[in-house]
DNA sequence: TGTCCTTTAAA
DNA sequence: TTAAAGGAC
């Protein structure tokens, strides 16, 4: 018996059954083009995550490094395994991966069962009555509903653990470098959260939106890496009447409708949904995806959200929208560019939840906004953080009231007095040209 | 989970 | 002069 650890302890019926029958081999494969793009805060909470892991288990984690086509199956014949339980209908290395895997798996004659999933309900479930996908969210969120799901198991005690000594790599050191600061990982730190978010649960749906009241769970790092179930949320969820309830649970129904889409689309984890967008014109990346990146547009909302997420690995979901509208309309550069940078430094950067939701800013997805709508970054800085409390506690430059009495658009004389820059791109101008460029490819 | 511009009507 | 409402993109 031979388990491919994607799924943590919680909620795993399959995995309780193989514990029970013993011995089992926990395997966590450590995939490079998992590991190696990403940058110090995903690095950091990854690394975290695996070793809370690797310490809740009896005898400790095993962690391949490598191909991992050819180390699954390696691992699996080191062991005898002639059974493999296999997390199928969880991609985090997409579905291609995954088919690769099982694939040779099966060719070496080894047994896979497929079995368990990270979501309420396991992707491609969930359909039309004519049997095809929905390709909007809200009759998916209304049919998801009424499809339910099971309630969460208890968590495993007792069974018998084996290690592969040869072949593995040891649970790697990615300390967080000074200045930066990641959630705090594992299945403990997951629980402790979500029970403390229970009590400000009521307000979410009235707060959700202000980046500066940091009213949102952050719970999506432990959603992403198997640290907590969203049974367990649903559940706990169920027993709540509150608006805000219904506006959290709604938010999980978003990340089970993308990866239901991305299930029945492997290739739009890189390409656009609506292949007519292949038409449009974009510009290369250059100096102005940079600033971007960096944090120093000039347009102090999107400055923030970027920052944020190279000091903490997470950005507020507001956030995630405007700076993705910014870069994909303002500086007419493809959404790719932007999902891989959010990749590398996202602590909970999932591959479904990620694409889908820059495809949906781009306009090239499934639901998508109408190419026509552009944030405009002032306005959405003005809208939603009023009081500039985000844009001051982000844009170090812009923290003194009384230097910067308008953090949202501060004059010439005030960018020159702080140091801030001059914003790159004349929002009113590009918004125009993305618009011209969109009827072009029409 | 958009923005902008025009129209209309209350002042 | 301002705000609400509505249509276009």
């Amino acid at each position: 018996m031979w388990f491919r650890r994607d799924l943590r302890l919680a909620d795993n019926p399959a995995l309780l059954a193989a514990l029970a029958d013993g011995p089992v081999l926990p395997l966590f494969v450590l995939d490079p083009a998992l590991w190696r793009p990403a940058g110090p805060t995903r690095r950091s909470y990854l690394a975290a995550s695996l070793r809370s892991l690797d310490a809740s288990l009896p005898r400790g984690l095993t962690l391949l490094d490598g191909d991992p086509v050819r180390r699954v199956v390696d691992a699996a014949r080191a062991i005898g395994a002639g059974r493999v339980h296999w997390a199928a209908d969880y991609a985090p290395y997409g579905h291609r991966r995954d088919e690769a895997v099982a694939q040779a798996l099966g060719e070496a004659g080894i047994e896979v069962v497929r079995t368990g999933s990270p979501y309420a309900v396991a992707p491609g479930r969930v359909r039309q009555p004519s049997g095809q996908p929905f390709r909007v969210y809200s009759p998916f969120q209304r049919a998801w509903r009424a499809h339910g799901w099971r309630a969460p198991v208890a968590a495993p005690s007792g069974g018998e653990w084996l290690r592969l000594e040869e072949d593995t790599v040891a649970v790697p050191d990615a300390p967080v470098p000074d200045g930066l600061s990641v959630p705090e990982a594992g299945e403990d730190a997951a629980r402790r959260r979500w029970a403390a978010y229970l009590e400000r649960l009521d307000s979410y749906a009235a707060r959700r939106n202000d980046p500066g009241a940091d009213a949102t769970s952050h719970l999506s790092p432990h959603l992403r890496w198997g640290e907590v179930h969203p049974r367990t949320l649903l559940a706990d969820l169920e027993e709540r009447t509150s608006r805000g309830a219904a506006a959290f649970r709604r938010e999980l129904a978003w990340r089970e409708f993308y990866a239901d889409v991305l299930f029945r689309h492997p290739e739009s984890a890189r390409e656009h949904l609506r292949p007519e967008f292949s038409r449009m014109r974009y510009d290369e990346p250059g100096e102005r995806l940079a600033a971007w990146e960096e944090g120093r547009t000039g347009f102090p909302i999107v400055d923030a959200g970027m920052r944020q997420l190279r000091a903490t690995g997470w950005m507020h979901n507001r956030l995630r929208m405007v700076v993705a509208s910014f870069l994909v309309k303002d500086l007419h550069v493809t959404w790719q560019h932007g999902a891989r940078h959010f990749m590398r430094w996202l602590a909970d950067g999932d591959l479904a939840s990620n694409a889908h939701g820059w495809q949906w800013t781009a306009g090239t997805g499934t639901d998508p906004a109408p190419y026509f709508r552009v944030f405009n970054p002032t306005g959405q800085g003005r809208k939603f953080d009023a009081a500039g409390r985000y844009v001051r506690r982000w844009v170090e430059e812009l923290s003194d009231p009384t230097l910067v009495p308008d953090p949202h658009e501060p004059d010439q004389d005030t960018r020159d007095l702080v140091g801030y820059p001059a914003p790159i791109v004349d929002h009113a101008f590009e918004r125009r040209e993305a618009l011209d460029r969109w009827q072009a490819a029409r």
